[in-house]
DNA sequence: TCGAATGTCTAGCAGTGCTAGAATCCAGTC
DNA sequence: GACTGGATTCTAGCACTGCTAGACATTCGA
């Protein structure tokens, strides 16, 4: 195995590295606590070894962060359609695990779907992990579309899962009655 | 009139003036440009006079401005479905005014629906301008809530909207078709 | 006019993202 | 094994952030 090969292979471990101390930190304190030079720190490097990684900086870091996210949130849909179900059930079950994964990682979610990334949407440059996620929804929910385009019809339900999401983190909704709320939610996007 | 009187209206004066600028600020070169030092140049006072108002800091001026824009959304929202327009034409008279809202005031918006500003919602000492933004909501579209209770009904709709700005705004749904996905939310919001 | 209270300012703290150039290390060649 | 050049990492520093202690200035009542 050649120098170049153990160069390479170091640099992307520590790559890596820095993104998961990054994601570790944020779930643990929240995003403003992910400094460059807490991250240097854990890491047992200097700042400028984080940018020499990260040339854009810290945005690149959440948006290396959020590339995670995207897997993890395609994975997580699969798994809770994986029965095949239809109609409701499937809305109702990738409700679910939508809002049960930004419960679990809201950090994670926050660098997705809050927070400045510089990640392109919806257009020829966006990374491969956005677009699977976002096919994942379309074909859940596709059939129950109606009349709507499935993709613009998709863009909407999560939109609006995304909207109780955030609003119910960020203290604005309560979280007593996100259940319900989820409920109305799905029936009024399975109704036909 | 008293020497304490003009010191009080002074006050609030130089109160709003602070309000009036983060909003200004806000508005041409994002919530990131407004800091205390450049408030402080623009009203021309030192950074101690700005905290001598909000003890709290910044994240107190931030909810100052959101306070305004709640009394504003609520004026906004009045004035849609002053026609008094029922069923969809409602849905879609208050959706569209909620949406236009954001649009020509995304500082503001952001203030009221994004940023950390300590505001309580949905508690005993909510601010009035909060409660009434959201019972202008309940009055509009009780109606079309079905078997839902209007409250969480309006909830959820609010949460649509919020989505499909948040998203559009950050880049991560495009703006076009944005119109296409208002309908589409509407007409499942005010299908029955 | 004077003194106390109030209001404002200066100066500074601890931290942020980021980078230039110095220092160190590594690997290839002789 | 030594040397050299390139790569990597570090130190030091910049411009900025939110915020505050104590000094200074102003105001107003007696």
């Amino acid at each position: 195995m050649s120098v170049q090969e153990r160069k390479e292979r170091e640099r992307a471990h520590r790559h890596q590295l820095i993104v998961a101390t990054a994601r570790e930190l944020a779930e643990s304190q929240g995003w403003d606590a992910v400094t460059t030079r807490r991250l240097a720190e854990r890491i047992e490097y200097s700042q400028p070894v984080i940018y020499g990684h990260f040339r854009e900086g810290k945005r690149e870091i959440v948006g290396a962060v959020a590339l995670e996210g995207f897997a993890e949130l395609t994975a997580a849909i699969r798994r809770a359609v994986a029965d095949g179900p239809a109609g409701r059930a499937a809305v109702a079950a990738l409700a679910g695990a939508y809002v049960d994964f930004a419960g679990r990682n809201p950090a994670l979610y926050d660098a997705m779907f809050l927070l400045d990334t510089g990640l392109p949407f919806a257009v020829e440059a966006t990374p491969a992990p956005l677009r699977e996620a976002f096919g994942t929804l379309v074909e859940t929910l596709g059939e129950v579309a109606g009349d709507a385009d499935p993709a613009v019809f998709v863009e909407v339900f999560w939109s609006a899962l995304h909207g109780l999401v955030s609003l119910t983190r960020s203290g604005r909704l309560p979280r007593e009655a996100a259940a319900q709320r989820l409920t109305v939610l799905v029936d009024r996007f399975a109704g036909g």
